[in-house]
DNA sequence: GACGTTACGGTTGAT
DNA sequence: ACATCAACCGTAACG
């Protein structure tokens, strides 16, 4: 709202936020260093002046997912009638004019075009029928606007959730990999990477960034910087510019570094990726995590970071060239 | 005191 | 173009 020039607010620790949006990734990088470097969650708290409710929640999802992105923000649900499950909607109605739409579910399902939780109801396929598919002679290419045009949808996302409920859940004792692409949706699958001694700086920006973050960002950055004592960097807010000024004076803390991705957007659209997807996955995996101990190798990184760019600009047809940038930099959000 | 949880007021983005 | 709605956010406060 006010937008422009306000930024944040302050919470009790002095620091600063913006209501409703996440924490830059900076910082939940520094959370997560600081962690990792054994300090306290509580002390973690302190000193980057982050409520200890988020820093709590951002190191669970930390061990539990590997990434230390903020979750998909805003959109709906994913639609079970893709223009995939609406073209076979088609198929078999054109080949059994007949057919009952309970019939086309259960063909749905049989041919595995859907899964037992993105199988549309029986009373959307009725309205499929009469709203898209109606008059079958109508060769319109089926819905389409949405999907990109390469991306099959496959049948299998891993979006299947069947309810947020569990809250990411079991925390599986897993490892990082597999869940990653388990939990939850968490779609986002970003994955890790870790961080310390990774120098980004090649763009900063890039990492940090998160589209809308950006500029408000850089504005509060600012302010939360200058207000902190700043010890040895400890406070960690670093943004994409404010970077770059105060670069050298934290470069030691280095970088941050994120890592990736979300998945298609949200919802884990994600289509056909599944081999890369893997690819990726096992990177993050091994990357970093907890405590592993890994080790970090920033060409990962930018693998991560690549690969995101791809799905998510596949699937999003965005933008031009400013948002994408933005993307690729960084992860980010939405 | 540390920390998991959750109500609350907020933003976002697909539909 | 506008409104819904469901997802997520971080803080604050409770236990």
């Amino acid at each position: 709202m006010q937008m422009d020039q306000t930024y944040g607010e302050v919470n009790q620790l002095g620091g600063v936020f913006v209501n409703g949006r996440p924490l830059p990734n900076a910082i939940r990088i520094r959370i997560v260093e600081l962690a990792q470097l054994g300090i306290r969650p509580c002390d973690i708290s302190r000193q980057l002046r982050v409520s200890h409710g988020c820093v709590s929640k951002i190191l669970a999802r930390y061990n539990e997912t590997g990434s230390i992105l903020p979750g998909a923000i805003g959109g709906s649900k994913p639609r079970v009638t893709t223009p995939n499950v609406v073209k076979s909607i088609r198929d078999y109605k054109q080949g059994d004019p007949g057919i009952f739409a309970w019939e086309i579910r259960d063909r749905l399902l049989a041919d595995g075009v859907c899964d037992k939780y993105n199988v549309p109801s029986v009373s959307s396929i009725s309205r499929i029928l009469r709203n898209k598919i109606g008059n079958l002679s109508q060769p319109s290419q089926y819905d389409s606007k949405p999907s990109p045009p390469q991306i099959s949808y496959n049948p299998v996302y891993p979006y299947s959730y069947p309810n947020a409920m569990s809250p990411t859940g079991s925390k599986l004792g897993s490892p990082p990999g597999v869940s990653v692409s388990l939990s939850r949706a968490w779609p986002s699958v970003h994955t890790v990477s870790n961080i310390l001694g990774i120098r980004a700086f090649m763009d900063p920006a890039a990492i940090a960034g998160t589209e809308s973050y950006q500029q408000k960002m850089e504005d509060w950055t600012g302010v939360n910087r200058s207000s902190f004592p700043s010890v040895h960097g400890v406070n960690g807010i670093d943004k994409p510019e404010s970077d770059i000024k105060y670069n050298q004076a934290s470069s030691n803390l280095s970088g941050y570094v994120p890592a990736c991705a979300y998945s298609a957007n949200q919802y884990g659209v994600y289509g056909g990726p599944a081999g890369n997807y893997g690819h990726w996955q096992s990177q993050g995996a091994s990357l970093s995590h907890p405590n592993t101990g890994a080790m970090i190798q920033s060409p990962n990184l930018h693998c991560a970071i690549a690969f995101k760019n791809p799905a998510r600009d596949a699937v999003e047809r965005k933008s031009p060239l400013s948002k994408q940038q933005h993307d690729v930099h960084g992860l980010s959000e939405s």
